[in-house]
DNA sequence: ACATGTGAAAGAGTTCACAGCC
DNA sequence: GGCTGTGAACTCTTTCACATGT
């Protein structure tokens, strides 16, 4: 019978990229003690539209209230559990300089979603010293048995020219996300997800606006959304 | 979107965000001595499709020559010139921890584009110490006396209690465009352009699709175009 | 023959506007 | 009255397809 198979229907990736938003600000509103927020307000903490909060919150399945607004507290579950949060994927990071010591000391990397479970780097000063309670090792080294779990995240804090081979070696590692600072292009197999944080890209994105006069636009949070947040008070 | 004012925009945003990659590969391509490139493979190396290519560069001023490609020199050197390459744009950074080290010590910042001119921070240990050649004051105390050309571009690699206040300050010394790491909305005057460098939500993307199954979309280069690099040589 | 440049079509995402429900 | 949920309109971007030029 045709259209009565429904199909688990994946979200607009502009979507998912604004899921960790709503998730930061429902947190938020949940221990400030606010049990309600409007697609209004959600909108301007967000810096997006009420009528695009309405579609993403509608979509990742309704719970929401006419009248008086969306329940923060099943927002902020909802939301969490969309993005992995019950889960713990074992994380792994090569080139092991500044970047990676602030990401190794940062709270993003708990025992939480995503926890560190090995080091890697090539410098002969580097490999075998303690950084953040992890050994530093050979990534050519690696042969996977001292894992519990096999690693799922690959982050990438190695040189440029190091990125595509690293890469290779995280793939084999049968790791299927990876996240790279270097300013390189990744090929990848198909069913490996890549992000991009690429500063350099970032900072010509800038010049390019100052060069050319001013951009109304505050585009850049998730992406170019086209955001342009203004200034908000939660109870005005 | 209330206060999204847009002005008809000379470029695309995403064709800019694209710039610095079509950029970076022409570079390189000059350097292995490649006089042309077609957009055929110009689009494999950037992670687009060849069509794509073709509408970038015909709207930054047509230059390929049909038959043959376009010239990998002239393409250089003109998404240099609108990325800003010609100019410099002095550059302050508040929130001085492993992260702003990072950026300090990386090649991006030289005396190029974007020049590094002052650092900031609050902490009493870290105010007053040199990194980089330049000793960290307090923003506060900032009169912008010091200065020889007025700053253009603020960085905040503060904590995210303090970022507001800092974008804040930085806006009322006149800069105009800012990059964050900070995982906060920042509101800013519209004149103001913000680019969001933030890696809890990049690595909430990635758990996302780890949760989901699958994403056999490798976006995330340039904000999620919904780019697919496949592994490519130049020359087959 | 080959590759660019570009109208036209398609696709993706956002915003509008209002019906529906509290 | 207020606010969500959603079809429809709209805007922006990408892709197609081929005329155009070398």
């Amino acid at each position: 019978m045709p259209g009565a198979h429904r199909r688990p229907r994946l979200l607009p990736e502009p979507t998912i990229a604004r899921l960790p938003i709503y998730q930061r600000i429902a947190e938020e509103l949940v221990r400030r003690g606010l049990d309600t927020v409007s697609s209004d307000d959600l909108g301007r903490l967000a810096g997006v539209s009420a009528a695009t909060v309405r579609r993403d919150l509608s979509s990742i399945g309704p719970f929401g209230t006419r009248g008086s607004g969306y329940d923060t507290a099943h927002l902020s579950r909802r939301t969490a559990e969309l993005l992995g949060g019950d889960s713990t994927f074992p994380t792994v990071i090569a080139g092991i300089g500044n970047l990676a010591k602030a990401l190794i000391n940062s709270p993003l990397f708990g025992d939480r979603t995503a926890k560190i479970v090995a080091l890697y780097d090539v410098d002969v000063d580097i490999v075998g010293t303690y950084v953040g309670g992890l050994q530093v090792r050979r990534l050519a080294d690696e042969d996977g048995t001292s894992f519990v779990d096999p690693p799922a995240i690959g982050i990438l804090t190695c040189p440029a020219s190091a990125a595509q081979d690293v890469a290779d070696g995280f793939c084999d590692m049968g790791i299927r996300a990876l996240m790279t600072f270097s300013p390189r292009v990744l090929e990848v197999p198909r069913e490996v997800t890549v992000r991009y944080v690429d500063v350099s890209i970032e900072l010509q994105i800038l010049t390019y606006h100052l060069e050319h006069g001013r951009g109304p636009l505050n585009g850049g949070l998730l992406h170019n959304l086209g955001v342009s947040p203004v200034r908000v008070a939660l109870h005005p």
